[in-house]
DNA sequence: TTTATATCAGACCTTTTTGTCTTAATATAC
DNA sequence: GTATATTAAGACAAAAAGGTCTGATATAAA
């Protein structure tokens, strides 16, 4: 099966978007986010608790705690939640898997392949939190 | 992790394109395709099997037999092997996992990501193995 | 200060993917 | 026809990813 990101990655950019909804401060607690995005709690939770770890996000125990975003949502990049989840290497590695595949020893798609990859990078960097919490508000959105 | 393909994918496009620089016509045992591309012996059978019983490949038992192209090797697009690995999901499936994401009800990356698959997908329709073949002959080929 | 409500931490289980082994079937060459 | 080189098939093992559970810890509110 083809994949782009891991299925936590998945559930971290669906949660840091949800969080990107909320007022700013706001602390969300697990309980709500699997509620809203049916994604299994424990597994949610080592999700966050990861996030966290990394300071994207920040999480307070006890009554009225919970998670939000660490930093302002316009500094926060989809590239910073794939690479705390994922790590870079899909930014350098080969697509066909050859280990000294590089610039000067090139597969056979290295170059075409290079082009893409960096369209997806500076996607990545590119988008931030904030961008896609104004998308969400538009009327078609699904949350 | 972010992947693209999986192991077994990348494997298959190792192998064939291997294939794809032999003389039309001759077998290759696995074997040679393990010593050249290092790759685990068996689990490489195991992919070759999968790809002569999708028709991609065909196969020789007995002395001096082994693996080759099925089809003339301008036929074979890297879409075809892709798919007979790994499936087309990518194609559509959303990029941030959500279940219900589509064009009526988009998630927040849902146009921006389409485009590349879009891309991707193509790229990987009209590369054929042919092309492939005449890129790996350059001198700066690593096979 | 007590209690209820959260996250934190880590052990554990399940499923999928990756990789190994063994035996059978088959075709070639002698 | 027999020996040998090769793929076919499927059971098995190991590792990685995905997911669950429980108990500890912190904190806010009563």
């Amino acid at each position: 099966m083809s994949i782009i990101f891991s299925r936590q990655c998945e559930y971290a950019l669906q949660a840091v978007s949800y969080l990107a909804l909320q007022p700013a401060g706001k602390k969300t607690s697990i309980r709500e986010l699997t509620k809203k995005l049916k994604i299994p709690y424990h597994f949610l939770a080592k999700i966050l608790q990861d996030l966290t770890y990394k300071k994207l996000l920040v999480s307070q125990k006890g009554p009225s705690g919970g998670f939000a975003l660490a930093q302002s949502p316009d500094q926060i990049t989809l590239f910073h939640i794939v690479e705390a989840i994922d790590g870079s290497d899909f930014a350098h590695k080969c697509v066909m898997g050859f280990p000294e595949c590089s610039g000067k020893n090139p597969c056979s798609i290295h170059h075409q392949w290079a082009k893409m990859r960096d369209e997806i990078y500076s996607m990545l960097v590119t988008e931030n939190i904030t961008e896609m919490a104004r998308e969400m508000k538009k009327p078609e959105y699904r949350l």
